[in-house]
DNA sequence: GTGGTCTAGACCACC
DNA sequence: GTGGTCTAGACCACG
């Protein structure tokens, strides 16, 4: 379910945090799932449980999870997030365009991608939390 | 002409070659100008010697900037980083888009943003390594 | 009559006795009523009877209830906790009201929030046990 | 300066996190200050590193505290952290102070209380970190 | 069995 | 030396 990137600089914590966000976030674990026990996806992931709860526990500050002690985390109503994701997501766009803008891209090349990205979507919705880099 | 920022998690001496790939990239300094020294740079941030060096090398191993020895450093003709720097912007902006679109943005709303962000291209052109975030 | 938080972190035992102390407090539960049987309780709060069980010697000890095997839980009369409480929440609003004072309230503002607060004791005295947070 | 009370039930890394705040908030730690190390720390109180870490981490993600890797970290200034301060313990206020007046305390013995706390406030502030409980 | 906390000890990147 | 991450193994409270 989740692969995880050891020559990645980024520490694991992060990258399960990542993972599982774009899970939610896509619809690919819906709300008032129970989420894997920490102990359980630790090994799966065969790394320590300290690990995961790290993990577990960004998320649950950033809202896609709760977390009932001694009976498990689960993923939070949907329209608890949604919203402040919107802005995060729109932020970094924001930033992103304007340093394609100054690389040289035009604004009808961006267009494009645009439109390729938004048409494209049968197969993607498919597999959501898949490879982005 | 290069404010740090010390809050900034990322190391030093990163913020350093993100700031001047922004310059490069953006026109802010000319193909085959020469960069300040290591030290006089170090010395205008006050930072180490080190950082500064470490930024030039990474600069340079990323096409920017090309070392005589003895003489200094220069930033490299256009072309030579152009393309590979829009390549790379490229794939990180299509990344975010997806999951812009993933977060629940409609394609209309995006492209109303990045028809803002190209109209708006007066007063931003003037300062380009400025503040994205 | 009682709702508990899931997504609370406290122990749900914990919650139980807060919400009942209240109840007993603000008079919602007279002096001498019988409580509801522990099994009853549980099945309509959908908990281990453990919990309750739990809930109610904590009750006990404070001096809320008291027990007689074989026929229930009484609430015990106003004067067996009425002076301990007001100790205790006298300490801990003292405690809270040394912090404001620490972050820069002014005497003035609470003194207001004072007014506001022993003002508007209609309605919320009709449901006591409510939501505070 | 900090006094840990392994009798508390509550988790070690939450007392410092207290401690610490208060000791800002009340003007004992200046902005700008900077913080004794993670390892340091954790040598005065006798306890394991990552446990003052997961202190400063939560300090940090409060606003209290930045830090910068590799040489430590600081206290922010004051204007980032005082309005949301003020915001989060007036709330409490109002909320044991509802209990209070649940609890049968007249407004004018509040208003009394009030009254002494701001008045004695020569000696307190000059150990502002001291006990509260 | 579940999450939460803590310790001891290790390694890494940064400055 | 600084903070940051990770592992291994332990104990506790809760339900």
């Amino acid at each position: 379910m989740i692969l995880l990137d050891y020559r990645d600089k980024r520490p694991i914590y992060e990258q399960v945090v990542e993972k599982l966000e774009r899970l939610i976030v896509s619809g690919g674990l819906e709300p008032l799932t129970k989420m894997p026990s920490v102990r359980s996806l630790a090994m799966e992931l065969s790394v320590n449980p300290n690990t995961v709860q790290r993990a577990y526990a960004q998320l649950e500050q950033d809202g896609y999870l709760y977390t009932v002690s001694g009976r498990g985390s689960f993923v939070t109503a949907e329209n608890e997030w949604r919203e402040n994701k919107q802005g995060k997501v729109l932020r970094e766009w924001r930033n992103i365009t304007l340093q394609a803008r100054e690389a040289g891209l035009s604004q009808e090349r961006l267009g494009e991608e645009l439109q390729k990205i938004y048409t494209a979507c049968e197969e993607n919705l498919q597999e959501p939390g898949g490879q982005y880099d």
